[in-house]
DNA sequence: CTCGATCCCTGGACGC
DNA sequence: TGCGTCCAGGGATCGA
């Protein structure tokens, strides 16, 4: 699943292999992951690609002014904003090239290529977007983990009552983060995932700040993980899934200490965790169960047991 | 602000 | 072999 190492490996390839081309034309399939597929199939052909970099989870190409600049109202620099959700691809094949399974969109290039985005699940999202619109949207987001400050990092954490699995998966926090790469920072910080961000010491946070951008660093360097079919530009898988250390791993022992792997579901999400090497805070006992009566009732148990 | 629940979608795993 | 069922997961959205 595209997380930061995932898409910057598409972008570092990508940038390679289409910087400069001319995007000659657009064919649309399924659309319902597209914001607006009109403006994508009206603003596209024309334009070339200036650039293609990262943002958070998404992919940012950015698109020159179109050559012919009949249409003044439209004349100006925007970007084509992708994100890869879950099973999304971008990938620059040959026309005579049989499109694969699931492409939805197909932007065919001025050298005979087309660009093409393959979604089976259709988690992933497109848009075109311009000027301020552009702007205001990627202002949504936010700290680059491996860009911010660990002063930054520090206070967009600490001012927060989430729990930090949580925060880490929040775009608006922290952009780029995802469940494994969540998951195996905070293995290496020793940090439960239910522990609440107010309550992290800076010691704490330091460590989770080194480790997610050592983290991050390594599994960009080896293009990531490929756990079920992530692909970069290229159609080569990731490595980094060899290096998974609680991340899947539920009943397998902990390779720092010997315990077995729990999952639990924190922030609505699968987590990872070593039950000796990241000790749950106060409070977080056997709960995520079914509803607060349920939780309070086993509570009361509980206590009326050891008060006998 | 923070939480959980729900929906989106399809393929793969699993049970019978 | 072929069903049916469950699950995965990012993000938007809604109600508590």
């Amino acid at each position: 699943m595209p997380e930061l190492p995932e898409v910057e490996t598409v972008a570092r390839g990508l940038q390679s292999l289409i910087t400069g081309r001319r995007i000659v034309s657009v064919s649309l399939g399924k659309t319902d992951f597209i914001d607006d597929p009109a403006a994508i199939e009206k603003e596209l052909p024309g334009r070339s690609i200036l650039e293609v970099k990262r943002y958070g989870k998404f992919l940012l190409i950015r698109l020159s002014r179109p050559a012919t600049g009949e249409d003044a109202s439209a004349d100006e620099e925007g970007a084509l904003l992708v994100h890869l959700g879950m099973t999304g691809m971008l990938l620059p094949q040959p026309v005579a090239e049989p499109a694969k399974k699931h492409t939805h969109v197909a932007l065919l290039l001025d050298d005979g290529r087309e660009l093409r985005y393959v979604d089976a699940r259709r988690f992933g999202r497109m848009a075109y977007l311009a000027g301020d619109v552009l702007q205001k949207e990627l202002q949504r987001f936010g700290a680059d983990p491996l860009a911010a400050s660990l002063q930054e990092f520090v206070s967009r954490i600490q001012k927060r009552r989430a729990r930090i699995k949580a925060l880490l998966l929040d775009q608006g926090v922290i952009r780029g983060v995802g469940n494994i790469y969540a998951d195996e920072s905070l293995w290496k910080a020793k940090l439960h995932p239910a522990q609440l961000g107010e309550r992290l010491t800076n010691e704490q946070l330091g460590k989770l700040y080194r480790t997610l951008q050592e983290i991050l660093r390594k599994a960009i360097a080896l293009h990531g993980s490929s756990i079920s079919d992530f692909l970069d530009a290229d159609g080569l898988p990731g490595e980094y899934q060899r290096h998974h250390r609680v991340y899947g791993r539920e009943g397998k022992r902990c390779v720092r200490c010997g315990s077995k792997i729990r999952r639990v579901i924190v922030a609505g999400r699968s987590s990872y965790y070593c039950p000796n090497c990241q000790k749950a805070p106060r409070g977080f006992g056997m709960m995520g169960k079914k509803t607060k009566a349920r939780a309070a009732a086993s509570k009361k148990n509980e206590k009326s047991k050891k008060g006998k």
